[in-house]
DNA sequence: AACAAATTAATGTATTGACATTTAATGTTT
DNA sequence: AAACATTAAATGTCAATACATTAATTTGTT
């Protein structure tokens, strides 16, 4: 549906802010349609991505800053996502050897497993974003890339 | 910064998965830097949107259920935003006279000072935004809606 | 070595959010 | 008109989030 009628709005004082809007608009939409994808599996959205973080070091276990430094939000509580984990065995927990202030993460093969059955949701969801060549999917980035260069 | 850095990821799937990680990227930069000015005014960035759309209707009333239908996050709760702003004395809250189970919100003088206030501040920042021209800025609107046509 | 500063993760806490339920009023059907 | 369905808003509840603080360890300085 277009921004405007969805809120009911005729018209944007500039190109800039109907482009903000429409950036915090369709950024809503995408992540409704994810949560509905993720609800069936009792899993957040944050939780997925910090699922998906510890499988892109696996077999290597990571701590839970650098679990945060690679967050899209990396104002969520990290410590917490990774207690969900733990309680739902998706992932194990254990002092890191070299520096014992820190802890090491690993994803377990049933989260690797969840991951997979998941990945082909998101994929399957994703390949239906073909209102966009790949062209314009790059172009858009680029965009994106050059309104936040200010 | 570039996302890539930022999230430590050196490459996308694809250029629609960039595009989406893309579209959620800015949009946290977008509402961080939003919370970051209305923080010394002691408002969220939702009391900020109803207000707003409450000024739009100004001087008339508003149902709770119209805000609704203007508000980007549709999931959230309008009736508790009313309230905060009603305790702020931002808005005032009385029956509907032709519907006794409707209650319209009309925004007080303190309300649109407040706003005011804030435009100048959101103004300042969006001039900032200028990294794209007038028309990149409408160009990414398109391309963002069409993302959604699928 | 001793002390201060910085780092890592966990915890406390208050707010926000999602979502179901409730209450009251209005609309609809027979 | 009575019964039922629908609508509008408020409320209850529980989880998620934001942010500050704390505890333990490591790093840096003198």
């Amino acid at each position: 549906m277009s921004i405007e009628k969805d809120i009911k709005q005729p018209t944007f004082k500039s190109p800039y802010s109907k482009a903000i809007v429409n950036v915090i608009y369709t950024n809503n939409w995408l992540q409704s349609l994810q949560v509905e994808i993720f609800k069936p599996f009792d899993l957040t959205l944050q939780q997925y991505n910090v699922l998906r973080i510890l499988r892109g070091q696996y077999p290597n276990p990571i701590t839970v800053i650098a679990i945060i430094e690679r967050m899209l939000d990396k104002m969520s509580n990290a410590s917490r996502l990774v207690d969900k984990l733990l309680a739902k065995n998706l992932v194990i927990r254990r002092l890191c050897p070299h520096d014992r202030r820190a802890v090491d993460v690993i994803i377990t093969d049933e989260g690797l497993k969840l991951l997979e059955e998941l990945d082909t949701l998101q994929n399957q969801w994703e390949d239906k974003l073909h209102g966009l060549t790949e062209s314009e999917a790059l172009q858009l980035s680029e965009l994106l890339d050059k309104l936040r260069q200010s």
